[in-house]
DNA sequence: ATGACGGATCTAATCCGA
């Protein structure tokens, strides 16, 4: 069977609802996983996507701020959050699925930006994130037997041609070693697979995020790859493609992050 | 070195993002 998930940091859902709608309907992904809908868990657009075929559905929202979402065109067996670095944010959901059946379980993260410093000492943002991606070191790709996906804003670039300038991104959080060495510290003991380094050769520049603070964004192109797809290795065995949607920067109003979809054929 | 933009919030000025 075809099965495909997407991610995407949607910066609002309320305000970018619409976005969505437009986005399901083009690239029909049968799961998408939001970060940063900035919401409440009843105001939480689910009637717009329902109408999608978009009708199972689990959301972890708080007001303001974060908050992540699964929905889904195939039934939820089971949900779960996890607070990582006990401080109340919700930044994890995880659900359960049925996919060729076989049990696959789907993890969607929200990191910590980890502010502007990176020095534990003087920004306590910084210790924030270093923390949280020490915490996701005890989580695998196979934790109960379940293969899984895990997918999200990271918020870190761990390879060289993941950022547009190495050199000048080394001491910029997001790419700075402890954070870059943490990530793949997390990958490699949970026995996960980047599958979008598996699909697009590691030469190759590939980012997910460009500021908003930039004049013309696509011509001076300083982007970041800050959205993650990662998956057990029996899944990545199986993986056809994987798309990052870039025209989405350019949509009205748009997000800063743009969606990437990862495509399967499960046997 | 700074600021550039954009979102949410007790809708005005402040915090936050990365």
């Amino acid at each position: 069977m075809s099965f495909s998930i997407a991610t995407w940091n949607i910066n609002s859902v309320r305000l970018r609802a619409g976005l969505v709608e437009d986005f399901l309907t083009a690239h029909q992904p049968d799961i998408l996983c939001l970060q940063e809908i900035k919401c409440m868990n009843d105001q939480f657009p689910a009637k717009n996507f329902k109408k999608l075929g978009y009708e199972h559905q689990a959301v972890h929202g708080q007001k303001g701020y974060h908050g992540v979402a699964i929905i889904s065109k195939r039934p939820l067996i089971g949900n779960f959050s996890t607070d990582y670095v006990s401080m109340g944010d919700t930044r994890h959901i995880a659900a359960d699925f049925e996919l060729a059946g076989k049990p696959t379980r789907i993890h969607n993260f929200y990191v910590p930006a980890g502010g502007d410093e990176p020095d534990i000492i003087k920004n306590p943002k910084f210790d924030h994130k270093l923390k949280f991606i020490d915490e996701m070191k005890v989580l695998g790709a196979m934790d109960d037997d379940v293969p899984a996906i895990l997918v999200g804003d990271l918020n870190i670039a761990p390879y060289e041609q993941d950022v547009w300038s190495h050199k000048q991104m080394l001491k910029v959080v997001s790419h700075t070693p402890v954070e870059t060495e943490g990530l793949l510290d997390v990958m490699k003991k949970g026995a996960w697979t980047d599958l979008m380094r598996q699909h697009i050769p590691m030469e190759e520049k590939l980012y997910t995020w460009w500021s908003y603070r930039s004049k013309d964004w696509a011509a001076s192109n300083r982007g970041r790859r800050l959205d993650h797809v990662w998956s057990a290795d029996e899944l990545a065995k199986q993986l056809n493609a994987i798309e990052v949607v870039t025209e989405a920067r350019s949509w009205e109003k748009p997000s800063d992050h743009v969606p990437v979809i990862a495509r399967f054929d499960l046997v």
